[in-house]
RNA sequence: GACCCCGUCGUCUAGCCUGGCCAAGGACGCGACCCUUUCAAGGUCGAGAUCGCGGGUUCGAAUCCCGCCGGGGUCACCA
């Protein structure tokens, strides 16, 4: 029987959606499908100074990316908090009425002073509640503060991490709506989720001290509380907090570093989550296998070469048709001519599936399949065109050219007969066949290679190739 | 600083709840070898963690308890 489970993702559009943020987003959805739930996505827009619409679609095209999809929210209207103002000031109405919630005509100014006096005393700054008991009159200029019980504390009864317990000494009267009307974060948080009937609030490590707040605001309300987990967050090498300033963190810039969504999920989902000894999980295995109790506990370090090598699984994996489609935007990007067709450039994929761990790496991988070298590396040429390389270019080109079938086997077997007619190695008439295809010393198996540029392109480079090879160098 | 969270190979982690199967398993990365037309991929082997440290409980502790240290987070009329 599916339970009328609720989850949310909140983004804020105040920059691209990063790894993190990515991760928050992957659990919150992958707990909502793996119970048959709802997952909603609601766009925390109330900072109006940095949000903006460009970051807000931004958000919605890499979840789109990463196929993480919503059942509620934009487009549809009332996702947006700057749509919900009439929702906030209605239940801060409420509050004050009970009693629970108080107007405050202490100035930031004033309260600075507290808190540096506290500061110079070496306290913590805690708002002391003075204009609590003095019945502030509306007509006067206010904040609204939620009047907290003064003893006991708040137990917060976390899925991953256990009941942690928060003294009510260490909290204040915080601030709910500010003096020009405006709701705040943690208030708007929790009416939003209240009011969109959320059941599990599964977000970052980093909103654990701020819930014994939102969880006296819930109980002023009457409402019941969601049940809450606080996942591990997501650190640089440096065990920092992940930032810019450590390279690419936005999952936008690592599809165009290109990656796969496929591998963006499976890593980040392997960040703080574990299913025994297994690493790659599609996202049907995911959404069967994701529970909770399985996320650790422990901060994880963000590792740029095992996420390349679990991209390089997933290109390893994918059809090559599917790969096909996904690298042409690379190799256009980067300015190289058209490939035939995308059956074509599938059997190009093909070869380099296993040499590439991003498509940025295959496509420049892919060059030489779609322009003639335009010019031989110097250490190969160095290595394999000696004296003996213009005749057997020579030789290469015309056992070639009365060459009917160009299937690699049949093209192996040309040159194992003609290897062995002149008491040769391979590896002597194969170096210089890939010189003179590809330029270089290394390339895909090389008869894959002359299977795919065909006959009159393969004859056109070893011509160019012995022309070179015998002029002067 | 106060409060809170966290602490197993360099990194991601299994194991911890329900002590013994763990002289700690897997993966990335690293080294060697094998395979091989090159490069990869693949295979095999290896180096790498006295389970942050110190006490305790116990016949027995990575697993339970206490203290300490280290790292991180939160302390806004930001989100």
């Amino acid at each position: 029987m599916p339970e009328p489970l609720r989850v949310r993702f909140p983004p804020s559009p105040t920059g691209h959606l990063h790894v993190g943020g990515a991760r928050t987003a992957l659990f919150n959805w992958l707990f909502a499908r793996h119970h048959h739930g709802t997952y909603v996505l609601r766009i925390e827009d109330t900072d109006l100074s940095r949000s903006t619409e460009e970051y807000t679609q931004s958000l919605l095209e890499a979840l789109r990316w990463l196929g993480l999809d919503w059942d509620e929210g934009p487009p549809t209207p009332g996702y947006r908090q700057t749509e919900r103002f009439d929702v906030y000031r209605t239940h801060a109405l409420r509050l004050l009425a009970e009693g629970k919630a108080y107007r405050c005509r202490c100035t930031p100014e004033t309260l600075e002073a507290l808190r540096k006096t506290a500061e110079a005393r070496k306290e913590t700054f805690r708002y002391p509640g003075t204009c609590r008991g003095a019945n502030v009159p509306a007509s006067e200029p206010h904040a609204l503060r939620l009047a907290i019980p003064r003893e006991g504390e708040t137990v917060v009864h976390d899925v991953v991490r256990g009941d942690v317990a928060f003294s009510h000494a260490e909290l204040d009267d915080w601030i709910l709506v500010r003096t020009d009307g405006t709701p705040t974060y943690n208030f708007c948080v929790v009416v939003d989720d209240v009011t969109m009937r959320i059941t599990h609030v599964i977000r970052g490590n980093d909103h654990l001290s701020n819930t014994p707040k939102q969880v006296l605001c819930y109980e002023a309300l009457g409402y019941p509380l969601p049940a809450f987990a606080h996942i591990p967050m997501i650190l640089a090498a440096d065990k920092t907090r992940l930032s810019k300033r450590h390279g690419a963190t936005s999952v936008l810039a690592f599809r165009d570093m290109g990656i796969l969504p496929e591998a963006m999920v499976n890593y980040l989902a392997r960040l703080g989550w574990s299913h025994g000894d297994q690493e790659i999980f599609t996202r049907q295995e995911l959404v069967e296998h994701f529970d909770l109790a399985h996320v650790g506990s422990a901060d994880a370090v963000f590792d740029l070469e095992k996420f390349k090598w679990v991209n390089h699984q997933w290109i390893m994996r994918l059809p090559a048709e599917r790969l096909a489609r996904e690298l042409a935007p690379f190799l256009d990007r980067a300015g190289l001519p058209a490939p035939r067709d995308l059956a074509w450039l599938g059997r190009v994929v093909e070869t380099l599936r296993e040499r590439a761990r991003t498509l940025v790496e295959m496509a420049e991988q892919a060059v030489f399949y779609l322009k003639a070298p335009a010019a031989y590396d110097p250490q190969a040429t160095a290595k394999f065109w000696k004296d003996h390389a213009p005749e057997r270019y020579a030789l290469l080109i015309k056992r070639l050219e009365a060459q009917e079938t160009m299937d690699p086997g049949a093209l192996e077997g040309l040159y194992r007969f003609l290897a062995a007619d002149l008491g040769l190695k391979l590896v002597d008439l194969a170096q210089l066949t890939r010189i003179a295809l590809t330029g270089k010393a290394a390339s895909p198996p090389i008869f894959e290679v002359v299977s795919i540029l065909g006959k009159p392109e393969t004859l056109a480079r070893l011509r160019t190739a012995a022309a070179a090879v015998g002029a002067p160098r």
